[in-house]
RNA sequence: CGGGGCGUGGCGCAGCCUGGUAGCGCACCCGGCUGGGGGCCGGGCGGUCGUCGGUUCAAAUCCGACCGCCCCGACCA
């Protein structure tokens, strides 16, 4: 129950001027959130209604599933980061106490949880376990951005998951994946669950929980039956009219001409019948060429995942081996050749276009296998009309809301959380961990909901259910019938922004849609004189009525069957 | 970290090139009118022009350094 007049909402007419998303400029006009530095946001008391109800919601469905909520330090000693091998990541924040001893401010919690559960749990009699919490993150990001998209402190839900061996996890993976799916769909949410890369968490698995919007920072491959991020997403290209096979390996002067366009144009080729040669090194196996199409680009997270962490692009100095830059090719080198699958499918018969490692020269009629050998796996990004079981893939922006990791052993190997099984074996807990961010779920609404007017916030996560427009002054009637209405509505157990102010209408209409309460009930000298009371559904601005007598149950019951 | 841009009242901006009393709109305060889509009239308050240094008789303006913020890229447990 509020009164907006003298409540801490400021809204403004004009966005911020070094505003770009939609989110942040709604949010800020709304005033829900203000900033205080790069990557750091105060909620203020609006905002901050969303950001509870969103974290009820999470609450809700984190005990439905048997978690146990508690709350865990943000600041804390930095030795159980260096015992799981964290200590030196970039983004972690670190700091000095005053006599001197070494903190990192958490930017997750698995050492901290994992340190209890090393102390207390002994027995299999114990597990599983899933223990969650809601904490601040703190992660120096090197590019914050975009209001609360992308933030250097931020609230984060976080639980862990300790069981047996790998089929429990398994247990309580899709038990979280379960739960995140309800938290999405009552939160209102249009979200997709996709397959994920497990990047430095380690682990067996991931899945991540995307909400499409333009402002989202990932981009995901959706097609139907099939969600993956595009750093994981695996598709059957599109095919490309090759030229036929020779008998060998042809020369082809190409002075100067170095880029894919440059030399299919030349050769009157389409740019999928070349193979572009990226150098690259990688930790363990040294210098190694890997080969896309022409028209495909190398993705950089499947390329990490089929030669190892380690690998970087090769310097021009590194290049001696080869050829000149620009002019790199497979043939006749005496480095490893990683093929793109995309390529090495197709057949003997077909030749490609290729570097001579020599300048201004390429080859063409190259036939891989033939000409040149060759370790296949598949390296490229998928593209939008690639296909997935036959059906094409289209990619979409969209905000990661949520993540969700099988961790395996790595963090209770190195913190020593074991358990003793039924034969009195010590043997390691397996771990996940399960991570979503309720400001991000705030923001991802905003950018999938709001119109010209301003914030349409699903029923769920709204501030408040119902915004009542008084527009009648102190003293006359139809004030009076606003403040009953207000009371009335409050007790339906409706959560209720009176706007008492004494403020013209087109101020009140337009702060109200900039707000985007799912409800605005007007109340004003027609609704005395019309007997019926007026009502405003955010999404999509329908208008409708309701009888004076009994309004505000007629209120509620219209709320109930809001998105 | 690389590239680009911006710092002038609470917000959005002009002024800077060509140095000479710091301005506009909105917001805010007071009075009055108005009262169903950011209304009108009158009168007001509010700014070390990001910081430090330099040039100059004189610096928001020219020069230098630094700080902060935004965007693109890199990066992203």
């Amino acid at each position: 129950m509020t009164r907006l007049a003298g409540y801490f909402l400021p809204t403004e007419k004009e966005p911020p001027a070094d505003a770009e998303a939609l989110s942040h400029k709604l949010m800020v006009r709304a005033g829900l959130i203000r900033q205080v530095g790069a990557g750091l946001w105060s909620f203020l008391p609006a905002g901050w209604r969303v950001h509870r109800r969103v974290e009820q919601i999470v609450r809700e469905e984190m005990d439905a599933i048997g978690g146990e909520e508690m709350l865990m330090p943000v600041l804390g000693p930095v030795e159980p980061w260096r015992r799981t091998g964290r200590a030196d990541i970039e983004e972690l924040f670190k700091l000095h106490d005053r006599r001197g001893a070494e903190l990192v401010l958490a930017m997750t919690h698995e050492e901290v949880v994992t340190g209890h559960v090393a102390q207390v749990v002994r027995s299999y009699r114990e597990l599983p376990l899933i223990l969650y919490h809601f904490q601040i993150k703190e992660r120096d990001e090197p590019r914050p951005r975009a209001g609360i998209l992308r933030t250097r402190e931020f609230v984060m839900k976080d639980s862990y998951s300790f069981d047996r061996d790998a089929a429990a996890l398994a247990v309580s993976y899709d038990k979280h994946a379960a739960a995140y799916r309800r938290i999405f769909e009552r939160c209102g949410l249009e979200f997709h669950c996709v397959e994920a890369d497990v990047g430095m968490m380690g682990g067996s698995g991931a899945h991540e929980f995307m909400a499409p919007c333009p402002a989202g920072e990932n981009e995901v491959a959706l097609a139907p039956g099939y969600a993956a991020n595009v750093e994981v997403a695996t598709a059957d290209p599109q095919p490309v009219r090759l030229p036929p096979a020779s008998s060998a390996p042809e020369p082809v002067d190409t002075p100067g001409l170095t880029t894919v366009e440059q030399v299919s144009t030349k050769l009157g080729v389409p740019a999928g019948a070349l193979l572009k040669a990226f150098p690259v090194v990688a930790e363990d196996r040294g210098l190694t060429l890997v080969l896309v199409r022409g028209d495909h680009r190398v993705n950089e997270v499947k390329l990490r995942n089929v030669l190892g962490a380690g690998v970087r692009p090769a310097q021009p100095e590194e290049l001696d081996a080869v050829g000149p830059a620009g002019f790199l090719g497979p043939v006749g080198v005496d480095v490893a050749i990683v093929l793109d699958q995309a390529v090495a499918g197709s057949g003997s018969s077909f030749g490609y276009v290729t570097g001579a490692n020599r300048p201004d020269t390429h080859l063409s009629g190259v036939v891989p296998g033939r000409d040149f050998a060759f370790e296949p796996a598949d390296v490229r990004r998928v593209e939008a009309g690639d296909l997935v079981d036959g059906r094409p893939i289209r990619i979409e922006p969209a905000i990661e809301v949520a993540n969700i990791f099988k961790l395996g052993t790595r963090y209770s190997e190195a913190l020593g959380a074991d358990y003793l099984d039924e034969q009195g074996r010590s043997q390691p807990i397996w771990m996940g961990s399960y991570g979503i961010g309720p400001a991000r779920i705030a923001a991802a609404a905003v950018e999938q909901f709001a119109d010209e007017h301003g914030i349409c916030w699903p029923r769920a996560m709204a501030p408040w259910d119902v915004e009542l427009v008084g527009l009648g002054r102190a003293g006359s009637d139809e004030h009076a019938l606003a403040e009953r209405l207000y009371g009335e509505l409050a007790e339906c157990g409706l959560q209720v922004l009176y706007d008492d102010r004494d403020a013209g209408p087109g101020e009140k209409f337009a702060d109200a849609e900039l707000l985007g309460c799912p409800l605005r009930v007007t109340v004003g000298k027609r609704t005395l004189t019309g007997g019926q009371l007026e009502l405003q559904l955010r999404r999509g601005r329908e208008q409708r009525s309701v009888p004076l007598e009994g309004a505000a149950e007629a209120v509620k019951e219209l709320w109930q069957t809001l998105p």
